[in-house]
DNA sequence: GGACTCCATGTGATTTTGTAACATTCGACG
DNA sequence: CGTCGAATGTTACAAAATCACATGGAGTCC
């Protein structure tokens, strides 16, 4: 449920602005992020189980990539197994539901912030902070898709992955230089 | 196990075009790749070594993407050390000069396709064959840039991958399908 | 109600992928 | 020759991901 209740003047407005370097109201990413996931799923008939809510859960804690096995750690931590499985089970059942991604330049997972909007992430990770930000892309509008169409290759997936340095680390690095 | 229709008529003209759905002239793409990547280091001053030389070979070899163990499977085969590190530091190397690339969401390595181009590779993979062309990318200039540029982000490396099915492929699906 | 089935979960073991750390070798250079 | 740095080789280990199998709970069918 997208209910800007914002605290900041400009929090990410509506759902194709890339978020996660902006100030945004983070509590309510949380609430809404498992409020969508939980309409979704009985929409779509699927089962939110204790352990696939506290995953996503764990994720819309950060907007930054987690690791398969520090979301084994907080699950465990929360009572849940504590086996491998355990964490990619409930990751795979995110990423398929389209509740979560995975970073692959990262190995790593990150709560979608565009729950419902029609998917083609693109993503901006920050190599200091780790912050990541997602965005839509449209790949097979650009030279990519003038490729795949030259060649006949029929793209299903796309993964677009930037990484670089966020406006907060930026600054960091100039006193750094300064200094 | 090269590919049964090469020393055809098209060797791939230029190097901005995809290659690797396409014929071309295989045995010239390993003699090219290898000469072009001779030249690069000695105007770099970079040592393209034996085991660094034969690991491109090898990539060169296929229009696939490599493990790494299989690369060291490859060269301990050709004589070389047989712990991963071998193989970790000679595709390294290759990935810092611009000689290869890795396919992030396969974790595996390619040889380049275009050396010497300015590089913003995006690749095309075929989740049934495993080919994998390489084409050129202008993700900072699609939306992907635009958001970058909104929310203050500085791009330095793009990771730019499209899952899906070459020509040949497509075919055998429909194939199967029929029958 | 009882048996059956499907799916999710828990767990142990293993495979695959990637690094850390350290000894050795070899060519460049004074 | 001595030494310095880069490259190689090897041991050991860490991180990421999967396999295989047992358990348990919610529906369904009779």
């Amino acid at each position: 449920m997208t209910s800007p209740e914002m605290t900041q003047e400009s929090a990410a407005a509506h759902p194709a602005e890339p978020i996660g370097f902006e100030r945004h109201d983070h509590a309510s990413c949380i609430a809404d992020g498992l409020a969508e996931a939980e309409a979704r799923c009985v929409a779509k008939g699927l089962r939110l189980t204790p352990v696939r809510r506290k995953a996503l859960e764990i994720l819309l804690q950060e907007h930054r990539a987690l690791g398969a096995y520090d979301m084994l750690d907080r699950l465990r931590a929360s009572g849940f197994g504590s086996q491998p499985p355990v964490a990619y089970r409930a990751l795979d059942f995110l990423v398929a539901g389209g509740f979560a991604h995975k970073i692959e330049c990262l190995n790593a997972f990150i709560a979608c912030a565009h729950p419902g909007a029609q998917h083609t992430p693109a993503f901006m990770i920050c190599r200091t902070c780790e912050a990541v930000a997602e965005a839509q892309a449209a790949p097979a509008r650009g030279s990519l898709g003038k490729a795949a169409r030259a060649s006949g290759f029929a793209i299903e997936r796309t993964v677009v992955e930037a990484e670089g340095l966020c406006p907060a680390c930026q600054d960091g690095a100039q006193d750094e230089a300064g200094a």
